[in-house]
DNA sequence: TTTT
DNA sequence: TTTT
């Protein structure tokens, strides 16, 4: 097949909490609600307007995964880099339901964390082990 | 508003002609299923592997909605972005259902047409209307 | 002509305050400076590795540039969009010199500022100014 | 150090053939020009404009450099991702110069050839080994 | 269900 | 130096 391309970038909070499974074969499966809102000027009315939207993100990176449930928690936020992908499930009633997902796999896959400090701050167990500080800006500036 | 993000892009083809839809206000509003393939050798047996994903997109942008139904058909590749949105709605037995969505709005996508040469070389009857080539539609041609 | 993209993302730290410039048509221009940092595992030693990249950005688009003028500041934490962008000039020999930035343009680029609280709590002159928290400045404000 | 993003993604032509160097220890460096092209209409004389950009792209990881060489040649369009570099580097005088390159490194990176199908009909001898065929869209589409 |  |  021809090349192609199929990439999502988000940068949003988390709604809850990291939901973590496990597989049979023992990988960390870490699943991610995130909220992100666009915020705009109504052109008629003049108000102004918000929609928030929720995504499902389900990481299969074990690294990324460890990471996700190490540090993150209900409100953090997050720069995430994946590709979608649609499951197709069969509800109770027998019916073909579709589900899209960004997924975030093996060396395919970004996610940074937002709000070291504050999460520090505000302090929850989990944000405690938030170790990487935010670095400061040495090394010489060319311009 | 705390900043975010929420970006798709997608490189792949059409899997049928645009569907062009008018809303009562009269803005064009056209949808379009693109493919995209993701290939890679599986770690455990070796063979080369192949996953096909389809998408859908709803373009809100009259500019792009008019070039897409012009020169767009089943087979195009195209390069776009824009951002996810998911709709819910109810199904015949009065369920919820979702469904995920990328949306072009104006001034928030992009829209590239990337076989236009070939599209008139194998000639189906959209493809002939693309005969003036960069020719302008309204100034918002992006290609 | 046929369809390009040129597209920058740029998450990182400003190396200094931003630098405002008006042209003679009255129009702002912001210059910053960006670092963004990576890090990996050396493979062949073993130990960890960095290294920091500077980033030219002009901001050409006025609403952007108000916002970088108004909210950031050394230190300061952005998401931006941007293109690039080779600038030729003459040096004082006489040669010709090369400068390459990202360009933020009206209606093509992003900026989004990450650390709006924290600017507030270490307090700069500026990020006092930035008080109004999700305030209006012209109905651009991007975060 | 705290998270950062550092990504560009072009698409656009080759202006010469690829360059390929091999380093000491047997690395193979592909050197790329690419053409990326932006065309608007003017606001004040309403008339269309155009300005192409020229971009250096620097090909470290391997296996892209191999695909580079072997398949892309002058004119061919190039979708690419890579990430941002300035190198520092002393002139006939002794001065310092920069100069910003795109840089493609190994599992991070993308290079996806567009134009197989036409390299092969104008027909060089690098354009007929351009074997990946532009795939069928197969497969029953959901939607 | 988040955040500002 | 490309492409349309």
């Amino acid at each position: 097949m021809a090349g192609s391309e199929n990439m999502v970038i988000l940068m949003g909070n988390l709604g809850k909490d990291p939901e973590v499974h496990t597989t049979g074969s023992g990988n960390m499966i870490v699943n991610l609600s995130v909220a992100t809102t666009k915020s705009w000027r109504d052109r008629d009315s003049g108000e102004r307007r918000e929609r928030t939207e929720w995504h499902r993100v389900v990481i299969y990176s074990d690294g990324l995964a460890k990471v996700a449930d190490k540090y993150l928690h209900k409100g953090s936020k997050v720069y995430l880099q994946g590709s979608l992908q649609t499951r197709k499930w069969t509800d109770n009633n027998g019916q073909d339901r579709y589900s899209t997902e960004i997924v975030l796999q093996p060396y395919d896959g970004k996610l940074i964390m937002l709000d070291g400090q504050n999460a520090q701050r505000t302090g929850g167990s989990k944000a405690e082990a938030s170790a990487p500080a935010n670095g400061d800006l040495d090394g010489e500036i060319p311009f």
